[in-house]
DNA sequence: CATATATACTTGCTTAATCAATTAAATGTG
DNA sequence: CACATTTAATTGATTAAGCAAGTATATATG
């Protein structure tokens, strides 16, 4: 059995518990018709409500690729959460932003995602949440 | 743009660093042919050096469906970086176990492995990474 | 003891996401 | 200004993983 360092064990746990805290914040975010993706992309576009933002800064915020994004987009196009908008200053870019519909969605899904959040996080008290976020902060 | 509780925060961050250190993680750690996941079980494997484990300890313990680990290992037996060993008390378990080459893979890559965490986890301090590591067990 | 239920996997099918290649537009340089 | 380079997005092909269904074995109950 191998020795390990801290930031071994850290990243590691880290990988195993976000994909465990991944896969249930996906089953109770399923009654919503939405994936966890899908949520983040949304909560993403929520917090730009005027601009709509470019596809490849999109895929920047969430980690994914470009195509990942232009996949991801798509249905959610087709269901009318999201509208894509052209850039006048750049033909190649196209923008994106919530919908009406999209924001109602979200509205309603995050008021959910806020129970998922308080129930998968319960053993962690509010400042050792803070902390957890500040940690993060320097980890971007 | 809505309101987020700390908690709210706390689970998308999670979600969002998590994506992109596996990703960095998965880029390094291709050298020597592993993926994160594959590096994840055998470092599962090696901490129970005596004992083969089930499959479905394995699931389990690394969040993943028991399809998943079946379709995880298969090609890993068939490159010898673990073995299936039969349980005698119980005919449908298959245990696994690291194979002799599984092991010394695994010793070399855990060597990346210590770089890539020391560089991914660089701007946190030990003991920063010990109380990450402290409010992870809280999370399991 | 026989039958029902539960458990440990495996297999078929589907989906989400990746990379590599492509297209189109913008920018920079001789 | 023309041509090379870079950037944004999309498409084709592949891959990892999930769920549902199936198989085989083990356990529990009437």
């Amino acid at each position: 059995m191998t020795k390990k360092t801290i930031s071994a064990s850290c990243l590691i746990q880290n990988a195993l518990i976000a994909s465990r805290l991944a896969r249930k914040v996906e089953n109770r975010l399923s009654v919503h018709g939405l994936s966890f993706t899908e949520y983040l992309v949304m909560d993403y576009l929520d917090n730009a409500p005027h601009k709509a933002v470019p596809r490849i800064a999109l895929a920047e915020h969430v980690g994914m690729s470009a195509s990942g994004v232009t996949r991801l987009l798509a249905p959610m196009e087709k269901n009318h959460l999201v509208d894509k908008v052209a850039n006048q200053r750049d033909a190649r870019q196209s923008l994106v932003k919530l919908s009406e519909t999209g924001q109602r969605v979200f509205n309603e899904a995050s008021v959910s995602f806020e129970n998922i959040a308080k129930d998968l996080l319960v053993a962690l008290s509010t400042s050792q949440q803070e902390r957890l976020v500040d940690v993060y902060a320097k980890l971007i």
